[in-house]
DNA sequence: ACGCGGAATTCTGTCGACAAATAAAATACA
DNA sequence: TGTATTTTATTTGTCGACAGAATTCCGCGT
């Protein structure tokens, strides 16, 4: 269904304002997907005619993507996908750690009995994505499950923090998983069980301890993983 | 020469990509500093006219500033300022606390000489801000003096979020430090001497403690401010 | 052969205009 | 007189086109 969206869609015509919001969401998906990788140009015109629009809506969408960084535009030049800060990743990996913190503490302070049933759920769809070991849907999952717990803490400026930064690190963590494609790592199901266990119970300091582990661990296969790839390629 | 700048700006011709930015700046500017009041409508037109310019630039700024959140645009139909969310300010204040003492423990761990010199600087601008008893210079320099003390932390991501943080809490406190136009609160000046002298003695706990206490003395004054004239008009 | 300068191309930024969608006004009807 | 419906009007979303800027290419001179 994605595969056939992207390159073939060939809806003759469109509600009003949905163009916009429709080039938006296909290229915000495909660059964090990585199927745009970082460094691609992006042409104006390219994309007018390729979901058959004037390039005003092109341009709207790539004016929000800029404003989400995930494009560097260059005055009177050339656009592209922005690229992936690998030498500053600790300071994302730190503000990532962080906010999984303050996320499950709040979660655990202020959740209602509803907003667990939600974390369950996901929590069921990262389970059932770990099972069948499929990348893509592990990070969508993964990503739904924390961002559960964050609107659990009933703070929308933490949940809008938060998101944006589980999106900004959605390409770091695609390259992740990536690794993770044959091997499934269970252990990261059961750690989710623990962490909605300590909300539920309304235990704080167990929340944000387990958050605090299981955050920094996942910080540190990908540090490692980077450093094992970085010695092949430097490239990218 | 701010409102010669809002009203008359009759520049005959301006370089060629420079009109979106400063729609951008100056429309910014006219909603954090409360010129445009929240619920104000946005007119294109109006926009366009007025800054002698076509609608597609104006409508570029417009939805840079609807990606931040300061504008409110209903599809297909009018467009106006964001109102400020006076029911969940709790959050934004837990999210700016949290985001204080983050800033000034990383500081304290990962400035060096050189930011010292900035930061000082900074607390310099802002004692004279104060006792010259100007609002809008004081909302300023003190935003520039914790953004200094999170560019000493050397971590981009909780710049960004707290220069977002501190942006979107300008118009609360813009209203918050419009109520001490008479009286000077010099206890912010030492208290931001103390939390200089904690992080260029690389005392973290310290630091933390006293940002937090800075942070929440303020909270807690803007609470009482707001509950003072939440008896008097609930309006706005 | 190499560097410099100008022409051509390509892409972005801006413009005026048209059409759809919604809100407001006016009219018809009970 | 109040309500429903049509008409008008205002505003947004989209379009095609033009002009400015910058890169690229090409020719010229040394």
């Amino acid at each position: 269904m994605t595969r056939s969206d992207t390159d073939a869609n060939f809806t003759p015509e469109r509600k009003r304002g949905s163009g916009v919001k429709m080039v938006y969401d296909t290229l915000r998906d495909e660059i964090l997907d990585l199927v745009l990788p970082p460094g691609s140009p992006v042409d104006e015109v390219q994309l007018a005619e390729r979901f058959k629009l004037s390039r005003t809506p092109i341009r709207e969408a790539l004016v929000r993507l800029a404003g989400e960084g995930l494009i560097d535009t260059l005055p009177n030049r050339s656009t592209m996908v922005s690229n992936i800060d690998f030498l500053n990743l600790h300071t994302y990996f730190d503000a990532l750690v962080l906010m999984y913190r303050v996320t499950a503490r709040l979660a655990a302070e202020h959740h209602r009995t509803e907003d667990l049933e939600v974390i369950r759920a996901r929590q069921a769809e990262f389970k059932a994505a770990v099972e069948a070991q499929d990348a893509l849907a592990m990070i969508a999952t993964n990503a739904a499950f924390h961002s559960a717990i964050a609107e659990a803490g009933r703070n929308s400026y933490f949940t809008g923090l938060f998101n944006r930064l589980l999106d900004e690190g959605r390409r770091i963590l695609r390259l992740y998983y990536q690794s993770y494609e044959d091997r499934l790592p269970q252990r990261f199901v059961d750690e989710h069980e623990e962490m909605i266990a300590a909300i539920a119970a309304r235990d704080l300091e167990t929340a944000d301890r387990l958050a605090r582990t299981h955050a920094e661990q996942i910080v540190d296969q990908i540090r490692t993983l980077f450093a094992r790839k970085g010695r092949l390629n430097i490239s990218l």
